[in-house]
DNA sequence: ATATGAAGTGGGAAAAAGTGGGAAATAATA
DNA sequence: TATTATTTCCCACTTTTTCCCACTTCATAT
């Protein structure tokens, strides 16, 4: 399972290390695609199968109109790119993925499960207190709730 | 069962003990993330995977096509860790989960049943004394049958 | 009191992870 | 084709993490 935040720096060659933790699991090559949120989605291929198999099955219980799902799938597999990951844990970012969530000489790079995500470092941090807060919310939520 | 409160250092290689007492139960490696509220959660493998199915199951297998399940995901995934307990009973804390709670030099480590509580040792005393005066208003509810 | 063992703490050395940069190989351009 | 730029591969440096050993403290037993 791919868990936990780790900050690495992107090298003048727009290199950046996948931590060490996710290699294994994360094989020789992996499927970088344009996420959603202010960041980039990185998917193992058997975990790529199954989801671009989702989106692209029509009949699937997504409720998108046709037109939508199309729009979607363009902006999901268009914009995806195989990479591989060289001999010692590093992958290059393609430049239209780095513009699109302005990353620049520092990722975040974050196990969320099944995939991982690379933020910009800045955005990242900003995000997490805003979740941070939701969360508490949360909690309070469920506290006051229960009573 | 995981029971007691014990006050471990936190030493420069951000190294605390878990409890003798505890890590039979614990075993090799544990789940460390983020709680809710002021501390941390530490959960057995066993536990966890019960947690993080529940976490990880919506109703749609691309929980990611919602952005509070992404946000929730992120929250709870991105900020856990999996870490080897060494082999005279020591963890390493990740840095950002112990920013989350500021925890220093020192920490409360509290077994809560199925699951270990690490607190900031301030805050864990500080917050000891209200929920004890709390506690018999507490048992109070939960026997009349509010939940 | 002294010995014994278990638990917690500290630190040095080896290994691993992350970072940077040069040179060869490939592609692009003139 | 020659030249330049880009990408790939490899090596090296630095920092962090891991592994192992040792010291200290506390409790129990002799």
């Amino acid at each position: 399972m791919l868990i936990g935040e780790y900050i690495h720096t992107i090298d003048e060659k727009s290199r950046v290390s996948m931590p060490a933790k996710f290699r294994k699991e994360l094989g020789k090559k992996i499927i970088i695609t344009p996420g959603l949120g202010t960041c980039l989605f990185i998917f193992t291929n058997k975990e790529w199968e199954k989801v671009s198999k989702k989106l692209s099955d029509s009949d699937s219980d997504l409720s998108f109109l046709k037109a939508d799902q199309r729009n979607f799938n363009r902006y999901m597999f268009g914009r995806a790119a195989e990479v591989e990951i060289d001999s010692i844990g590093r992958i290059l970012i393609p430049d239209f993925l780095k513009e699109r969530i302005g990353l620049k000489n520092s990722a975040a790079i974050i196990g969320v499960g099944d995939r991982v995500e690379v933020w910009n470092d800045k955005t990242w941090s900003e995000n997490k207190a805003v979740v941070e807060k939701q969360a508490e919310d949360l909690a309070e939520k469920l506290a006051t709730g229960a009573k």
